[in-house]
DNA sequence: CAGATTTTGAGAGTTACTGTCATTTGACAG
DNA sequence: CTGTCAAATGACAGTAACTCTCAAAATCTG
């Protein structure tokens, strides 16, 4: 789906998507550059708090990396991408195909972020939070956000497209994905403008209930 | 609201909005500049049919309108810009603020968009229908779509907030602004995808209906 | 007409990103 | 362990979107 976005494939089937992400089922090669990718985000993260996103160079994250900057664009499209793109969207995408079928689908989302999020916050809660501090902070991320690929918009439109066993989505299919991804996104960056000390759960519940309700009193 | 964007103040209330714009209270320098504008923008848009946007360099664009590319830069703020930017984000806010303020905000939004793209087409249809094929169709534009200040969020967020008498929007009014603005932006791009020949109005209609019942039957 | 202000063009510089090619590194067979 | 092949890397050159600065030109004001 993403083709910026070296995704190894999942090898089997397993119980919980994103915990297979994380024991990664690791060949030798594939270790270095899980680390070499690591490496330069932790670094780049280093960068930017010290000096900024817009002051600190491509040129320099390779160097305190370690790599050529030829190998920087190697591993992200772009500098943005750095920052905006992850490593489970098709995870995420496996659970909500898991959702039965006849769902409506703003359930399944809620479902599915809720159950997602609190995962991912157990495993890398610092650089979660480090990493949506920066979107909202920095305007270049903040617009770059919905770039297609690295939002939950592509993906929702994916699993509706699927979910229905259909190629082409409808417009409505469109509209709820753009809806409800639009949603999603404004909830982890209210999150995140908190420090991420707010209860995602109760506030994915909060944000979807106000769309379900057809925007009540607003 | 958009430093990109030098939005000529209006300089009195008028009974339209968008008819104040059009018919331009036009001072002498002020005429040129608007000239320039349009002239640029009328040869970015040739180039762009003719050679595609990726393979149109600003300095091309900038020699055909006769101008510099320094002058080009003070007129858009960046290449993108140039198409996805216009100037009746004002005159949108206003007639968003005209509606009474106790009415459902979805409701504000259907009834200001269907009259204003309306009064809008009568005048520069054409223009409209060529600037939306090439936000489809162009990936770089399309991402950069929801940039801050072009995008219909930015704008009812304001509105919102305003309407509201606040300084800053509650959470309820961030998510409304987001999604409200995507469903539009998507009612827009689906318009443009059909050249135009669908029934705009309807389009939108269908569209908020789809939110107001809570996205039932998806 | 004179002076203040705004707009413009010229040019130099930065940086993100692309494409190519030779070298290195790890995977694998025998 | 060795030779072979594919993948990963680094060096390098090039493009184009911007940014900044400064002086010349056009426009406004009195």
């Amino acid at each position: 789906m993403n083709a910026s976005q070296p995704t190894a494939a999942l090898p089997d089937a397993p119980t919980n998507p994103v915990q297979a992400l994380l024991e990664a089922p690791l060949s030798l090669r594939e270790r270095k550059k899980l680390k070499t990718r690591q490496t330069v985000r932790r670094e780049a993260y280093r960068l930017f708090s010290e000096q900024g996103y817009e002051n600190t160079t491509v040129e320099q994250i390779a160097a305190a990396a370690e790599v050529s900057p030829s190998t920087f664009f190697r591993y992200f499209a772009t500098k943005e991408d750095l920052v905006l793109t992850d490593e489970y969207d098709p995870a995420i995408l496996a659970a909500l195909l898991e959702r039965p079928a006849d769902e409506p689908f703003l359930q399944s989302c809620r479902t599915v972020l809720i159950g997602l999020i609190h995962q991912l916050l157990e495993h890398e809660r610092r650089e979660m939070v480090t990493r949506m501090r920066l979107i909202t902070e920095v305007p270049a991320l903040r617009a770059g956000l919905s770039r297609s690929g690295s939002s939950p918009h592509e993906l929702f439109l994916t699993a509706l497209t699927r979910r229905a066993g259909v190629t082409e989505p409808t417009y409505d299919m469109r509209v709820t994905a753009a809806t409800l991804g639009a949603a999603a996104t404004e909830a982890v960056l209210q999150w995140a403008a908190g420090g991420g000390r707010e209860d995602i759960a109760e506030l994915v519940d909060r944000t979807y209930a106000l769309l379900e309700s057809g925007f009540a009193g607003v």
